[in-house]
RNA sequence: GGAGGGGUGCCUGAGUGGUUAAAAGGGGCGGACUGUAAAUCCGCUGGCUAUGCCUACGUUGGUUCAAAUCCAACCCCCUCCA
């Protein structure tokens, strides 16, 4: 699938194709020439369902951020309509299902995340943000059905990896996710009325839905020519980038703790630069490429490092993808902490600080206690397995005593307690 | 609709009346080794006001001194037949 594209023409596609992020595209010469010649809108699709997205969204809003600084039209789609109806990918079959007013909250806190990557505005290359539920709320049934349910093959979609997948390994499959491909394809063609859009770029995984979304617009232009503008500005078009996972095979961005988020309220960025500063080895030079905007003759220098010096790369990856995401000001406090914290056996003001009333150290404040309320232990129990395997520290000092209570002593001359939970997890309590 | 199999802790998966907070593996956490990496090795891995108490083996009820284990009903999943 992975076409050779030496002769690409246009700046994105080469910078995209360069940078790792290009698996497979319906119809890369034309879409070259789309990019070469024209400002080009596209959109990326995401869900609704938490107010922040995560590093697994980072590689397509990344693709986004290029697209735009090459001189085109980033669309972000979020899927306020779908996320209504819970999606049922995945496993877990218990998910939340959000009200109108709580999706609406998440898209406005989505918003600001995206801000950060890109210009939003109304100029020409300017981002947008929309909402599918503004035209999916609207649909009627019988009226979808013989619109558009009529150009789908039911028995090319069973052909589909994600439903033939499902299928084969006799995984139950609702009649609603079946729909989700439809109702995908079809904000594809909503987003071209609506905003001239001509692409749909997504992870690989995506590949069936972009491309029902590219079949469904050519076979309404071809139905009617008069109320489609599709014809006239050329056909639809899909561009995936691979599914990025480590080099242990890991899926990106998801740890047992959870998603690694973007947005600041939700990991703190301190937190988001040790993220990328523990980078395996093996996917330093990937990421960089992926999540920097470094030349890439630089990544070549920084990524040929080896041994114990690799750690300068990571250090370098950590510094530009948290800039990214939070700012040139908040990377570098984030590396000053971690200098300190690391290096050099201290501590720094981007760790975790929880503030807690003078009183309670005045009458003593157990250990147990102090690591949950510091959040390095969700129990007790779980801060006391800690103590007694030995990965409890307190100002750096070992502390093997379960029942040991701290107290105003403990403060140490910057007037804060550190507590560490092994040799990468620390907290500040400060006294107030 | 008929016949059979199954639903166990974060996941996979043993257990088929008491010694079972439940084997084993994975994951996670901690330790050793290192480079805040990988690999490897070791320990821990339900909660609590804690020599006890509570919660937990699909749901509800029952048998029993005692149930994840037996019985009944119900819900869900799978296989085969129609």
């Amino acid at each position: 699938m992975t076409q050779a594209t030496a002769e690409l023409r246009s700046d994105f596609l080469r910078t995209i194709e360069a940078r790792g992020f290009f698996h497979q595209a319906t119809n890369l010469a034309a879409l070259d020439t789309l990019f070469a010649e024209t400002t080009v809108t596209a959109y990326v699709g995401y869900d609704a369902t938490a107010d922040s997205l995560h590093v697994g969204n980072l590689m397509s809003i990344m693709m986004l951020r290029h697209m735009q600084r090459a001189g085109h039209k980033p669309i972000v789609l979020m899927g306020g309509g779908t996320t209504k109806v819970g999606d049922p990918s995945g496993k877990d079959a218990s998910r939340r299902l959000l009200d109108d007013v709580g999706i609406q909250a998440n898209i406005d806190s989505i918003k600001t995340v995206f801000s950060n990557y890109l210009k939003f505005g109304d100029g020409p290359t300017d981002a947008i943000m929309v909402n599918n539920a503004d035209w999916l709320d609207q649909l009627e049934y019988v009226t979808f059905l013989r619109d558009y349910g009529r150009h789908f093959s039911v028995n090319r979609m069973l052909g589909f990896d994600s439903v033939k997948l499902r299928l084969e390994r006799e995984q139950p499959l609702s009649f609603l996710e079946f729909n989700y491909m439809i109702l995908q394809a079809y904000d594809f063609v909503e987003l071209h009325r609506r905003h001239g859009c001509l692409l749909q770029m997504g992870g690989s995984d995506q590949w069936g839905n972009i491309v029902n979304g590219v079949e469904l617009g050519r076979r309404l232009a071809a139905l009617d020519e008069d109320t489609n503008k599709i014809d006239a500005t050329g056909p639809l078009h899909g561009l995936t980038c691979p599914l990025i996972t480590t080099a242990s095979g890991a899926k990106m961005g998801k740890t047992a703790e959870g998603a690694i988020w973007l947005k600041a309220t939700r990991l703190s960025p301190f937190d988001y630069w040790q993220f990328w500063r523990n980078t395996d080895d093996a996917d330093v030079g990937k990421f960089l490429k992926i999540f920097t905007e470094l030349p890439l003759d630089e990544i070549d220098r920084i990524a040929a490092m080896e041994g114990a010096e690799i750690n300068e790369a990571k250090k370098i990856l950590a510094n530009e993808a948290t800039s990214l995401c939070h700012g040139a000001d908040e990377a570098a406090k984030a590396a000053g902490t971690a200098q300190a914290t690391f290096e050099q056996g201290g501590s720094g003001d981007a760790l975790t600080t929880i503030e807690i009333p003078r009183a309670k150290l005045d009458s003593g404040l157990g250990a147990l206690e102090a690591f949950v309320t510091a959040g390095l232990a969700n129990s007790n129990g779980e801060a006391r397995r800690l103590i007694k395997g030995g990965g409890a520290r307190v100002n750096d000092l070992g502390l093997k005593d379960e029942k040991a209570v701290l107290g105003v002593a403990d403060i140490d001359s910057e007037g804060i307690i550190k507590l560490s939970a092994g040799k990468k997890r620390h907290a500040l309590l400060r006294p107030i």
